[in-house]
DNA sequence: AATGGATCTTACCGATCGTTAAAAACCGGC
DNA sequence: GCCGGTTTTTAACGATCGGTAAGATCCATT
């Protein structure tokens, strides 16, 4: 449905423009018009977001949005898409291998450096997921339930074999899931309450800390 | 700034309606128009509600909302308020007084329970920090931040008397707050999940125990 | 039943927003 | 230096939305 520019299965050419900056490099257009849309959507969801806003951020004008993107909704779903590949692929896996308390611990870390560095795509996801999920709907019962059911399988075998406590695997996710993800959506906030302008990295590491302190002392394992 | 109706003072006769409805009495006008935007805010955020759904839902005229508020922004100031105040009032109050697990236990609970109660006011509230708090931002600073404030002291005083493991307060509670408000926030993606229309008593119920679990847990309590 | 304030509706305006039409600017190949 | 496709902009349209003007309806009081 999608409009596309013939170039657009290019290899990207990313990260070979020096030093590492800080907003990333925008290789293209339709990249620099994702940017801009992840920060406005973020901010203002789908039908609060508006069309000048995101061309604006994006450094184009408004109607050549259009020449990417069908309408308002399509760049919404493009975006959506973006986002929920790269949080499946770098995030979300949880190989069972490897030691116990390691393979939680880094899924943790993972999800609270996750809010850290992509609030604005947490929130994305937060809003489409309060406003009744009506654009990845599909996307949760495919990728997500999935996930799930193999996490919970995996710790409800970690409990027969007696190796944490019993508890409800699905609210276990739920909570982790919900700790993690505070830290992005609600870090204004939590800022406000500490008196400071933006949540620092020893506050990340407090929260690692934290969640990974509830969760280990929930299933009854040692912090070692 | 708000125009306000001369009756507006009147005591509300609440509840002399016969057996205990569902939806609220919505007692006068005024409260039937804030009913309707909280549905209405709370699925589309303040940018993305109209005035002409939340005049459908109240079942009054568009310009009628214009005789009880002066503007959408007063309407959902107005709103914010009173979400707010019934907030403070009945859910974030933590007495330290009492047994400390039954404190814990208590506050979870009720902060479960007013997931399930009201959702939208919850959803309202997470839209509007998400947004960065901006109609919100005082009262976050008078009211939420005192009430950490003391709830932090509480935890580091059972802390220094060895009661609990050594935690980063601030973190704890906000652990327990996004643990408690996603159960809001996210029921529709959790039941989705969960493969079923809406989560039932037995998923709240669940919801509380897997919390508590974790909070007991990370505090070194032992769940008697 | 006449009055007058309180309550509520119909009709409408100006601004904003998403989107389209049309053409200008760019750019590599010849 | 012309050409053809790609990329981008200027101008503008129709719909929607927040808000206003003006008046109708209700209702207690006399």
């Amino acid at each position: 449905m999608r409009s596309r520019s013939v170039k657009d299965e290019q290899v990207r050419i990313r990260g070979t423009s020096r030093g590492g900056r800080r907003p990333p490099p925008a290789a293209n257009v339709e990249d620099k018009i994702l940017d801009a849309a992840e920060l406005v959507f973020g901010n203002y969801g789908l039908r609060g977001a508006t069309t000048a806003l995101i061309a604006e951020g994006a450094g184009v004008s408004k109607p050549h949005l259009y020449y990417y993107f069908d309408n308002k909704e399509d760049l919404y779903r493009a975006l959506l898409e973006r986002a929920m590949n790269r949080w499946a692929a770098d995030i979300d896996a949880l190989d069972a291998t490897g030691d116990l308390r390691t393979v939680l611990r880094d899924y943790i870390h993972r999800k609270v450096d996750f809010s850290r560095d992509h609030p604005s795509l947490s929130k994305i996801y937060a809003t489409e997921i309060i406003s009744g999920a009506p654009h990845i709907g599909s996307f949760i019962e495919r990728v997500s339930t999935q996930q799930l059911l193999a996490k919970v399988a995996m710790v409800e075998e970690w409990a027969a074999a007696g190796k944490v406590r019993p508890i409800s695997p699905a609210d276990l996710f739920f909570c982790i899931w919900a700790m993690t993800q505070a830290y992005a959506d609600f870090s204004d906030q939590m800022a406000l309450m500490k008196r400071k302008d933006r949540l620092e990295q020893a506050d990340y590491d407090a929260a690692k800390a934290t969640i990974v302190q509830l969760v280990f002392g929930g299933l009854g394992l040692t912090e070692a």
